[in-house]
Parts: C-alpha cells; structure tokens; sequence
DNA sequence: GCCGTTTTCGGCCCGACTGTTTTCAGTCG
C-alpha cells in the first residue's frame, strides 16, 4: 500500500480534532495541524523523502517528533498516538466537527451527556429536543444542527470549481454595485488567489456612512438564508448552498483588509510574525506601530512598510513566496495571457467538436494567436468517432487549404493520440512523422497501478514522436479522482526524453494542479498550456490555465507556446 | 509540539458574530 502527502495529512488532522475534544494543550493541538498543513501542501512524496534518508525537519512545523510520527504513518500506515486516542474516545466524533458551528466544545459535550459520536445520532437528539437543554446550548443551535445535518446529507454543497462560482459571482456583484455610496467591491478569498476550486465567496467593500450595502446584501434575490448580519460582515448561504461573506471596511483599511481576506490563513499568519518581529501589528485594519497606522490603504503600502516586496495573490499560499521576498531572492515574472502566442490542443468536427478548422482558426486569430494545433482523438477513442489513418490524412490536406488562405497565423498539423494500455500509440510511427506535433494522452484503464500507469506513460515517451502529455493526471474536478501515477518519475522522464507536460486549462480539468506546476518548474520540465478547446468560445478557458500557471510559479519562460512558431518547431523536434 | 534578530524557555494571529447569558464562551475565517 502506498501512502500519499494527504492520508499522513489526514491521520494528522484527525489527531488534533480529537486532541481539541480532549482539551489538549491548544498549542500542540496547533502543531499537529501545522504538519498535517505542510505535508498536505509538499510537491514530493513523503515516503519518497524517506526512501531517501531526507531529514524531515528541514519543513517548517516539522520537529524531531513529528518526523517521527510521520515516518511511522508513512511506513506502517498507521499512527500509535491516533490508535490510542480512539480508544479514549470514538474517531467519528470529528467528522461531527465537520458541521458548521459545531467545535470541539460542543461536541464534546454532547457526547458526555449524551453519548452522540455519530451524526445520525446527532439528528436523533436534535429531534428529540434534547439538545437545547444541555448547558451552553439553546433552541437555535439545536435548529441549526437540524438544518446543517440535513443540508450535509443531501450534499447540496461542496467546493465549486472556480467557473462554477464566477457564475454566482459575477452577477451578484453587479447587483451590489448599484447600491448608492459604495465605492470599491472586490472578490477577495480563493477566488481571488484562482484556487481551482471555491469553498466560499468573500467580498470586500468600502463605501460611504449610511449605505444601505449590507441591506441590498442580505436581500439579494438568490439568498436562501442569513446566516449572520452585522454592521461590518455579513455571511449569507445562496439557494445552491454556496455560502458568501461581505465584509465593509474603512477606505483606510482597504488594503490591509483585501490582504487579510484574501489569504491563505497560511500566508496571513506567516506575514503576521514578520510584523510581530518588528513590534508592528496587522490587522485587517492596517499595520500598526502601537496605536500608529503606519500602512493599510494598499497592499503594497503594507508589503512594503513590512520591507517586502509585492506579493501577487496566486502565490499567497506559504508555499516559500514570502521567504523569497524576506531573503531578498525574489520572485519569478510571472505568465500573463498576454504571453500566450498560440493554443495547442483544440478539438474540430472531424471528432467531438463543434466548429470546423476554418472556425476554430478565425477565432484564434480573432483572440490574438499565431498558430494553433488542431488535435482530434484517434480511433481508439471510438466514443468521439476518432479518427482512423485515411480520415486524419484527410484532415492534414484541409489544414493545408485553410493554411493557404489564412494570413498571420499558422495552423499545426497535431493529433490527441491516445495511449495504449501497453503504452503503445494509437498510431503507427510512419503517420506520426507526416505530423508537426502530437499530444498524447491517458483516456481509458484509469485503475492500473502506480508502477504499471507510470511504465505505460513511460514507455508512451519513449517513441520519438511522443511531444506532449495532455492532462498528465487524469482528474476530473469534483467528478473523478487522479489516476494513480509517478508523476516525479514522469517529469524527470519527460525532461531527460525533451517531451513536455500540457496544462490544460479547461476548468474542468486545471491538469496539471498548481503543485506540479511548481514541480515541473523545480525539475526544468516545459509546460505548453492547452484549452482541449471542444469550440470557439472553449478558447476563452485559457485564462483559467493562466491562473493556475501563476499559481505554480510558472513565468514565460516555463511555457512552450509563449514562444515563436519558430522556436516551437525546434522543442517539438526531437530526433 | 515547534521555534529562535527577545534562541533552550516561554510564547505561539486575532477580530467579528452568535447565542447564551447578563459579561462571555464557542466558533469561524
């Protein structure tokens, strides 16, 4: 069995909930989730690292008994200490945790007047009306246990991928923009950082004394339930279940708040201790000497009189970026669209797509590209009508025709070719020559092991006229999880062999994650970013792709087709 | 349990809102 960053992550925050339960020392609780943090966010595998004989404590929160107890969950699959607390008290007593308004103290008394650990139980109770009479509890936390339970079983919500939430947005943002006296409104949160996908929606405003925002907030027409109403936050849940935070603040604090509400937690605390170190406070109300605000109108103004450089909000993930600025090293350039010069996976009718070649072309040109690649699947996939050898050869002489009578843009002649279960091409190599690239991807046999996936796609790389590998990991956001794969293995592989890794950007898929995005950085690994457009408007994902890209560290210089057409040539000939 | 420009002990981010009380604990982000 192999153990993953998450599971060791997992076992660690289980440990703290029922550490907390127990009222254990807050601050070891503190640790525990510090670590399960920092193993959760690691681009390598731990029990790679310990293969390797690295010292684990080199990470931050990560002590000489941490390291321990990771090693031991790493190797055994399993933890003493977690062993033994669940012989203290039940383990599904922080799943109960997982309902809003429910903590440790709650839930730790209800288990010892009642005996609930589980959440049916839980339910029962509250229907019974037995939980409004324990002592700090009323008819208001009962009734919302009832309707949290409710809400959670039906599985109404979860995280929305970041076009899903864009959708709630955008309008919402719209219709508070009319109220009168408002002057800015921004989304801040992940949605802002461009995390792939969105627990919730957190909006900053300022406006003038005596708006009626908060009003028109809690009154939008798509709101289910108020969930709090205050003069400066409000949190409301929309009918979907998605939940919104407004939060007002001075003009004064603006930045200081747009820092703060953006995030991470985790960035936010690290930034604060660079405060805390030079007798300064943050708030979201600004950075202050004393009683003195010395900084808070922009985030800049509070970077800087932290003496950091700007940090841009992809990177807000203590994921090394403020080390980068604190030692004065920097941080990269990071890729912008308009860098982007060209889109190398696009699908047309000749598959499962829309629009013909002459159509994805025009648009684009229209978008501002020099070249495309027109990428349809291969026989294989027989589900999209793939195309056999004659078919594609016919395809390649329309490219040809639409290519004479287009200026300033050049159309690649490309193909999705997929990847056999024995690793083997879904074309043979006397076709794949007559192409200028190809993308080759994972579309069937998701459940191979680790070992057999990764030597599959491995051995797909080693033909010679293997350049990309599309969707290297195979996920479907909130629909399928990642195949299994060595994905260090692979980028080393996919260095050492001149192949590249596709990022597609469609929100769909953000595959490559941000993660490996830094990965493939770290190991020199080039990265093309991709829309897989299915038709035109599919060309406008791209901008997800960039998000995701900034997210991973990537600049310019990482990606394949923010080069010239030229350029490309040279990468994607590998012989 | 971790950590160190206050370094091997003593602190660890911090403010808003709710529901319960009646001055505050619990939860959340």
């Amino acid at each position: 069995m192999s153990i993953h960053n998450k599971d060791i992550a997992d076992v660690f925050e289980q440990v703290a909930d029922l550490l907390e339960i127990k009222g254990d020392n807050p601050f070891r609780i503190r640790a525990y989730r510090n670590a399960a943090r920092t193993v959760g966010n690691l681009s390598r595998n731990v029990s790679d690292l310990i293969s390797q004989e690295e010292d684990l404590t080199q990470y931050p929160g990560v002590g000489k008994d941490l390291a321990g107890k990771i090693e031991q969950v790493a190797t055994t699959g399993e933890l003493k200490l977690l062993e033994r607390l669940r012989r203290q008290i039940p383990g599904e007593l922080s799943e109960l945790m997982k309902i809003p308004g429910l903590g440790p103290k709650r839930v730790a008394t209800m288990y010892h007047e009642l005996d609930i650990s589980k959440p049916d139980q839980l339910q029962k109770a509250a229907e019974a009306g037995e939980i409004h009479e324990l002592p700090g509890f009323g008819c208001k936390i009962e009734q919302n246990i009832l309707d949290e339970v409710k809400r959670l079983s039906e599985e109404k919500y979860h995280q929305l991928k970041l076009t899903e939430a864009e959708q709630f947005a955008e309008p919402l943002i719209d219709y508070l923009k009319k109220v009168k006296g408002i002057k800015k409104i921004t989304i801040a949160g992940s949605y802002r950082r461009r995390k792939d996908t969105v627990g919730d929606l957190d909006i900053l405003a300022t406006c003038q004394e005596g708006s009626k925002l908060m009003d028109r907030f809690v009154g939008y027409e798509d709101v289910e339930k108020v969930v709090s109403k205050g003069q400066t936050r409000s949190t409301v849940l929309l009918r979907s279940g998605f939940q919104v935070d407004l939060r007002i603040v001075p003009q004064v604090s603006y930045g200081a708040a747009l820092m703060y509400f953006t995030g991470s937690k985790d960035h936010n605390i690290a930034v604060r201790k660079i405060a805390l170190r030079k007798n300064l406070k943050l708030n979201e109300y600004g950075l202050f000497r004393g009683k003195k605000r010395i900084a808070g109108k922009t985030e800049s103004h509070v970077y800087e009189a932290l003496g950091l450089s700007f940090i841009e909000p992809e990177l807000r993930e203590n994921r090394g970026e403020i080390e980068a600025v604190y030692n004065g090293k920097g941080l990269p350039d990071l890729l912008t669209l308009n860098n982007v010069r060209g889109d190398l996976h696009i699908h047309t009718k000749y598959t499962d797509g829309h629009h013909t070649i002459r159509q994805m072309a025009e648009a684009a040109k229209n978008r501002g590209y020099e070249y495309i690649a027109i990428t349809d699947h291969t026989k294989r996939l027989t589900v999209t009508g793939g195309l056999n050898v004659k078919e594609l050869h016919k395809q390649m002489k329309e490219i040809e025709e639409v290519n004479e009578n287009t200026k300033d843009m050049t159309i690649l002649k490309a193909s999705e070719v997929d990847i056999l279960k024995d690793g083997s091409l879904d074309l043979p190599d006397s076709v794949l020559k007559e192409l200028d690239l190809t993308v080759c991807a994972v579309h069937y046999t998701f459940g191979l092991s680790k070992e057999k996936q990764t030597e599959r796609i491995m051995k797909a790389m080693d033909n010679p006229y293997f350049n990309i590998l599309a969707h290297p990991s195979g996920r479907l956001i909130n629909e399928r999880q990642a195949y299994q794969v060595d994905m260090e293995k692979i980028m080393n592989a996919a260095k050492n062999g001149g192949c590249l890794l596709e990022l597609n950007a469609h929100p769909d898929r953000l595959d490559l994650d941000d993660v490996h995005c830094q990965m493939a950085k770290e190991i020199g690994v080039k990265i093309v970013l991709s829309t897989d457009a299915h038709r035109m408007d599919g060309l406008d994902t791209m901008r997800f792709g960039v998000g995701q890209a900034r997210r991973g560290w990537l600049g310019a210089e990482n990606v394949a087709n923010t080069r010239s057409l030229k350029e490309l040539r040279e990468i994607f000939n590998r012989n």
